[in-house]
DNA sequence: GCAATAGTGTCTCTCAGACATTATGGT
DNA sequence: ACCATAATGTCTGAGAGACACTATTGC
C-alpha cells in the first residue's frame, strides 16, 4: 500500500516537520487489525434504452436498511478477484448478463456514513446493454426493473444509500462519452440503422438531432460504423428501407459529436 | 452496502436461477470478520510544471517492499474521514501543500496482488500545484522529488507497486482535461500571461502551439481567463511586456481546445 | 537602429446547423 | 396517386490552422 514511504520524515523542505504525527498513524496502518474493518463493494449502473428512454436497472431491496427501496445492483468484492471481475460477477448474478456491451469504472464512493451498518467503500461501475427482447417478463416480478432516468432526475424516485449520486454520475459520464467516443453503438444490437443510432443519442441527451446532419456526421467519422451492404427488410412498415450497419473499429470520435444542450448554456 | 438486495432470488426473468449461488457469498458478506481484511488507501499524483516540463512528485521508499524505489505519495484512509479528506491529508503530510490548485479522483486500483503483503485497494487521485519557488531545497534531500514524466514514459524509471499505471492514467487524464476544461490555469500562479498558459499546454501535450491562434482561442473562450488590466513589469527582459490575467469563472471550455497530437493519429 | 516578445489581421479550409431535394418503400 | 422514412445536396456561418503584420519594450 505504498505507505511506509512516509515513515521517514515527510519533509525535505516540502513539508513542515510534525513530530511523529505522520509516523504514528502510518505505521499503525501496516497492521490491518488495528483498524475497524472496511468493506469494499462494487455497484453497477446498467443502462439501456427502451421505448426511446434511457433507463437504468434497479433492484428492490428486501432487507433493511432501506428495505423496499430501490437500489443499484452490487455486492462485496471477494478475495482474489479484481474489481472488474467483481463487477462482472455481480452483473451476471443479478441480471444474467455476462457480456455487457460496455463495462467501465466510474468513481469510488467512500463517505464514512454512506452505509449505516459499517464502513463500506464502493467502486461504481457503469455498463451498457442493448434493449433485449426479454427484459424482465419472467417468473418473478417487481424485483429488478429498468427505470427511466427521468424518474430519478425529476426527484420522483429516490434510491437507497448514496445511489442517487452514483446513478447521476453514471448518466453524466454516458452523456459525455457519447460526444467523444463510439460507445453509442453499445446500446444497439449487432446490426442497426443510422436512425437507431440517432435515437440512442436523442434518448441519452434528450435532444432531437437533425437526421440529415447526423447521417453525414457518423458516415464521415472513420471507424464509427461500417456498412453491411444489406437493407432492413421493411416488414409492413412504410418508408424507404434503411441500410444496416455494425459497430466500427474506432473507439474515439475525432472531431467530437457535439451535444447541443451543452453549447446553449453560454 | 447495497448487497442484500441479492439475498433474494436475483432473477425476475433477467437472470437464470442459480440455486443459492448468489445467496451464499452475498449473505456472508454482511459479516466483515468472515473476510480477510482489506486495506483502503489513497495515492496522489501531484503534478506541476517546471523548466518547461510536466513533472510528478515521487517519494523514495525507505521500507520493503520496493525499498529504495520511487513511489507515489499516499497512505491508508482513516476511520471517519472521506476519501477526499484522506487525499488532502496525505498530500499535506507528505508535501506540505494544503491548498492544491486541483484535486480530483482518478480511478481505483484493486488487483489482489498489487501489494505483496495484504490486499489493498487504492483510490488514485491527481492534483495540480503551481511551480512554487521553494520546491524542495530544504534540510533533507532526495526524499521527495518532482520527476519529469518523460522519465516514466520512456521507461527509464519504474515505480513501486502499480504506480506506473496510476501515474500514466493521471497523465492521460490531465492531457484530456486540458482540452475540455479550464484546468490549465491551476498550473499557473494567480497572475499569469497568455504565454505562461500556452507553455502549460505545450508542456503537458508536448506540442508547440501557435502563439497567435492560442491567444485568439483563450480570449474568445468566455470565462477562461479574465484580464487584470496590468502588464508584467519587464525587468530587464526584452520584448513587449505581456498583459496579466487571472483564472476566470468557467470550468468548461466550449468549444474544446484541440490537442493536435490527437488528430494526426488518423 | 536591431532583437525579442506580445498581440492583431487575414486568408483558407473544415465542419456543423438549417433546410431543400431526391430515393425507395408501403398503401 | 399519396404517405412515410431514408438518404443526399446546398447554403451559410463559426472556428481552427497558417502566417503576415503591427506593437512595445530593452539594448
Amino acid at each position: 500500500m505504498e505507505t511506509e514511504s512516509s515513515d521517514e520524515q515527510p519533509q525535505g523542505g516540502l513539508a513542515p516537520y510534525k513530530s511523529g504525527v505522520t509516523a504514528g498513524p502510518e505505521t499503525a496502518a501496516h497492521d490491518p487489525h488495528s483498524f475497524p474493518p472496511v468493506g469494499v463493494a462494487v455497484d453497477i449502473v446498467l443502462m439501456t434504452i427502451s421505448d426511446g428512454e434511457l433507463r437504468i436497472l434497479l433492484i428492490r431491496r428486501g432487507q433493511p436498511p432501506f428495505r423496499d427501496a430501490w437500489a443499484l445492483p452490487g455486492g462485496f468484492v471477494q478475495p482474489n478477484e479484481t474489481l472488474d471481475s467483481a463487477a462482472l460477477r455481480e452483473l451476471a448474478e443479478e441480471t444474467g448478463i455476462t457480456q455487457p456491451g460496455h463495462l467501465a469504472q466510474l468513481a469510488t464512493y467512500g463517505h464514512p456514513e454512506r452505509d449505516p451498518r459499517q464502513r463500506v467503500v464502493t467502486v461504481g461501475y457503469w455498463a451498457i446493454t442493448p434493449d433485449l427482447p426479454t427484459p424482465k417478463g419472467g417468473t418473478d416480478d417487481a424485483y429488478a426493473e429498468f427505470v427511466p432516468v427521468a424518474e430519478l432526475e425529476t426527484g420522483r424516485l429516490k434510491l437507497a444509500f448514496d445511489h442517487d449520486k452514483i446513478a447521476a454520475d453514471a448518466i453524466g459520464a454516458a452523456r459525455e462519452e457519447l460526444e467523444r467516443t463510439t460507445i453509442a453503438t453499445r446500446f444497439c444490437s449487432s446490426e442497426f440503422t443510422i436512425s437507431d443510432l440517432r435515437e440512442v443519442y436523442d434518448a441519452v441527451w434528450d435532444t432531437e438531432l437533425e437526421p440529415a446532419n447526423f447521417q453525414r456526421k457518423v458516415k464521415q467519422s472513420k471507424g464509427f460504423i461500417t456498412p453491411l451492404g444489406r437493407k432492413l427488410s421493411s416488414e409492413g412498415k412504410a418508408g424507404r428501407p434503411a441500410e444496416l450497419w455494425t459497430a466500427g473499429p474506432a473507439d474515439k470520435l475525432i472531431p467530437a459529436l457535439n451535444n447541443p444542450t451543452q453549447r446553449e448554456e453560454l
